[in-house]
DNA sequence: TCCTTTCCATCACATATGTGATATTTATTG
DNA sequence: CAATAAATATCACATATGTGATGGAAAGGA
């Protein structure tokens, strides 16, 4: 059987160590097709450590069974998506996945300026840095680089947070016409209802006013306690289709409410410096 | 150049039509895990046609069932790769996908260069544009653009050609110490008996020499009968990891005949235009 | 509006896939 | 060079997945 509960390296404790923010990312539930979510589990996985990587560390970074884990990457690299070397025994994604998601961004994403703008970010401010798009009725974690204190909250990519109930969420939602929000916030607690305790549409809509009014929006714990997030509307445009995105900066709230001012800055001033050449 | 034995597949009839060229792309035995292979596939097809799609398309164009083309979209729009757009009921790459094999390179791929400079071979030559990497004992298409001609070879991205015995292969192979030759075709010629009459490796060599002598290969149906390739190794760098890659153009054998030396230097051209600025 | 056509979700069975256990191979150590 | 440890491949069964068939929903036409 599969074992659902969190493994032990994710025992929480009490704030003294590296909190593990919950990860529904892909496993699980989610993965109608599992193997198809563990293909992209690995080459997200590869994005993240950006180096080869053999069979059994691949297996227990994401927790599949070694030999499942065996069977598909040979799969994988005799269709030439990840090169095998031999001598090292490890797997390397090939340069025909480099190709893969190449044409959906003529812009930033495509030429790295934005990856840039999010390393900037987390040298800066030593938080984790969060990007983020919108997935239905919620905000997923598309790109994220862990935090570098040693104090942190590590985030998968590809959590989800509910949109109108997060700070990345909000910042997403901060160009939409109000009118789409009280019917969002009305799917919402249908969908998610048995997890959440039903959410307020006047709660959600203040959350909006705020972030439209200081472009950005500061999170106390809004979903993990003890965590704040500061997040931030990327400018439309940053996607090719014009999806929105954001970015936020997670960290121990104690210390972000100190630091608001400080980091609000920063993100504004990287995005102005890293985003500005834009077709 | 002698011309190998082929299967009954290739036999294209006259050449009055569209050829299609045979696709072992990534479907049938290739497949040990199938929706593994898939997935792949489908974003592939996004990437060929750059545009949303809705589930009947798709199926059709990889000749995927509809049912299960059907719960594997929803699947991978669940797990936030795909956009689905309810209204249209159509299925687009997330900017998460966008973020997969970014990191692979910082040159050229990445920053679209390389894109841009098969592009602009398409349009000056007419001719179908093949990006090629090594896969084991095979030179992979990693990256086609179909031919503009009315008369064309279709070529699907994925499809997998002999190392030693294609014009990408041998453009591929250009730099390889000949020390590795010998063990290579011995290796292809276990693997890949069946299929194909035992290649000399006294043939290998000699067109090894040439693609080192002349900077080029011309294949004369090497593999395809009707069809000759043009292929040019890219340089070294290109790739991040120093793995070789190769371009090709393809088209009617006769026609190249004529035009070899001004295709020869559309691509040095192109190479030199396009990819000069490499870190 | 109703009829026709196209497209998609769903079902239940056949089958491909995932997995724990185990063998095999490769690396490490004395 | 054994002997041990580590890593990966393989096997056979349990189970998740793929699929043709079917019905329902949306789109198009009259």
């Amino acid at each position: 059987m599969t074992e659902l509960g969190r493994p032990a390296r994710d025992r929480a404790g009490e704030l003294g160590t590296d909190l593990t923010v919950g990860a529904d990312a892909v496993g699980s539930s989610l993965a109608l097709v599992k193997s198809a979510g563990r293909v992209l589990q690995i080459l997200e996985m590869f994005d993240e450590i950006q180096r080869e990587a053999r069979v059994s560390e691949i297996a227990e970074r994401l927790n599949f069974p070694q030999s499942s884990t065996s069977v598909l990457l040979k799969c994988l690299a005799q269709m030439g998506y990840l090169d095998y070397d031999a001598g090292s025994r490890s797997f390397l994604p090939s340069p025909r996945v480099a190709l893969l998601g190449a044409w959906l961004d003529k812009g930033p994403v495509r030429d790295g300026s934005l990856v840039r703008m999010l390393e900037h970010l987390s040298e800066r401010t030593g938080g984790t840095v969060i990007l983020a798009a919108r997935n239905a009725i919620f905000s997923q974690y598309v790109h994220v680089l862990q935090a570098r204190t040693a104090m942190r909250f590590h985030v998968p990519t590809g959590t989800r947070r509910l949109v109108v109930w997060s700070a990345t969420g909000t910042a997403l939602l901060a160009d939409s016409p109000d009118a789409e929000i009280s019917p969002l916030v009305r799917r919402t607690n249908a969908e998610a209802m048995a997890e959440q305790p039903p959410i307020q549409v006047a709660a959600v809509m203040a959350n909006l006013a705020r972030v439209r009014r200081d472009g950005h929006f500061f999170s106390r714990g809004l979903v993990t306690p003890g965590a704040g997030s500061i997040a931030v509307p990327l400018p439309k445009r940053i996607d090719r289709k014009g999806r929105p995105l954001a970015v936020a900066i997670s960290g121990l709230v104690d210390e972000f409410e100190r630091r608001e001012a400080h980091i609000v800055a920063t993100i504004q001033d990287a995005i102005a410096r890293f985003l500005v050449h834009m077709d």
